[in-house]
DNA sequence: CTGTTAGCGCATTCAC
DNA sequence: GTGAATGCGCTAACAG
């Protein structure tokens, strides 16, 4: 059988890419992977895949691990608080192209590929402050993430533009390990009502509803809950999440093609591409509308 | 820098790994690939990774890519359906020592890690005898599927060891790429209204949920519902889901290291580990119960 | 046009 | 002990 890989030694490549994920538990990391491999099988490439479970010592094992395996290529949703010395160190050294996914690394220069985050904040925002939202709440999320705090700063700017007054101010609790439920109780325990929660995303944003419901409160009616990246679970969920989709396959495809255009001209200039997102508008923030325009009816 | 492939050309390996699943977006798929991967790596192994999407076809050429690219040991889940050539004449040949997971293939000799399917449909059909379940529908899974065949196997055997009366019998209907929600339809409009209807799987369960509202059967007390895996969605659905633990962590991890064993003594006679399920009774099935009772009583 | 050779980057072997 | 040659399986360049 032909061996490919002396004949890559030869030709000084390896017909290989590498991709980095912090997680697949994450439907929309699953639905980027397949669509990113996708892309790498159909050019001719074969995947080294590995996880960094968003710990940056683990990511850095693998980037060394694939380096020394000669991936001409690298693919990489950054483990949040990645310093750019890492990818430098390994992947940068050894001249391999690399285009980052869905977070970007601050002060760190490189293809990009990811979600407009700060359009997705915005559709929200919007959204919300149209029902005439008076407070919100934003929970959840790598602390340090760049794809967090464009969400919170393109939400807060969305509430703006859309002419809500934002009292209770955009009270925003990162994740430090906890999932939504748990976040949920510190807010409310902690004597918060806000007329609104907004999730990092819908993985969050699913505890966050159940959260609600075991402190009596009905998600939906009594707190509006909208969340990021439309998973297909977001639509089953009770009630129906809004959420913004960000287009997984979408953004793994525009990926997977920027590298292989990088690897056809490795001189060409840094390219930043970003996936136009499209607000869903469900039952969990329509509902509170609802109510408010009921309590508005009784009040005069 | 280091370059891996150069030393392992030289010394015959390639010090990396294959694994082929079909597809990462079922939750229980995507827990044994990161478990997989977790264990490869601590073993010093990358993973070459690809999906066949169930398509034998795409997984050909998955297996003569990776072949080529000369991974020391194979992982599969195979699509259902595979031809013991395609096996045989990519991996065999080359002399990559593989293991199957979850599915096996009929007349092919390999090592085998799994959850044990028969035990597993056996626990459903004892408990659904318990609740004195007259009549059971199958719905979901891959048309040919060791899997799914053996579920069925176990789930006949479990209803007449509980002695329940399965007058309706064992409707089994596999999925031509239909969900859950559209069985369902072909089986209500059918005119057959099962006591319970047991899931290929959680994914199939969950749009079987959807699909009973749709008709207006309320899930669980009207119609029972169980089905396998017990992703983590499962004790989130409404009513909330009755399923088998196929414990995925646990057969990655066990599929790896048989693997890696293997690799030490290629001459090892070939394993078959079937990983013990166990039952995780929820509302889906014992508001059913509650339902019968009732009607007894009315009726006495 | 077909057959031979040199070298990709290492580790192993042999000579010194 | 240190240092130079050999070969893993290919492909490109070269010679016949």
């Amino acid at each position: 059988m032909y061996n490919r890989r002396a004949a890559d030694m030869r030709n000084r490549k390896s017909r290989t890419l590498g991709l980095v994920v912090t997680t697949v538990r994450n439907p929309y990391f699953a639905e980027l992977t397949m669509s990113i491999e996708q892309e790498a099988h159909q050019a001719g490439y074969t995947l080294l895949q590995g996880y960094s479970l968003d710990e940056v010592a683990r990511q850095r094992r693998l980037l060394e691990s694939m380096s020394e395996h000669r991936i001409d290529g690298l693919m990489l949703i950054p483990a949040s608080g990645s310093p750019t010395e890492d990818i430098h160190e390994t992947v940068a050294a050894a001249g391999i192209p690399h285009v980052l996914i869905a977070r970007s690394i601050p002060g760190h220069e490189a293809d990009y590929v990811g979600p407009d985050n700060i359009r997705s904040g915005e559709l929200v925002g919007r959204h919300l402050a149209t029902l005439k939202v008076a407070s919100v709440a934003f929970l959840g999320g790598p602390p340090v993430s760049t794809a967090r705090s464009e969400r919170l700063d393109g939400l807060t700017s969305g509430l703006r533009a859309g002419g809500g007054e934002v009292s209770y101010d955009v009270a925003a609790s990162a994740a430090g390990g906890q999932g939504g439920s748990e976040l949920v109780s510190a807010l409310l325990s902690a004597g918060a009502v806000p007329d609104a929660i907004v999730a990092y995303n819908d993985m969050y944003a699913f505890g966050i509803l159940n959260g609600l419901r075991a402190h009596g409160v009905e998600p939906g009616r009594g707190i509006a809950v909208a969340s990021f990246d439309d998973v297909p679970d977001a639509a089953a969920q009770e009630p129906a999440l809004t959420s913004v989709a960000g287009f997984p396959e979408q953004v793994g495809a525009r990926a997977a093609r920027l590298l292989l255009a990088r690897l056809q001209d490795p001189a060409r200039a840094s390219r930043r591409v970003l996936v136009t997102p499209r607000l869903v508008v469900r039952e969990s923030t329509t509902l509170w509308t609802a109510s408010v325009s009921e309590a508005e009816r009784n009040a005069s």
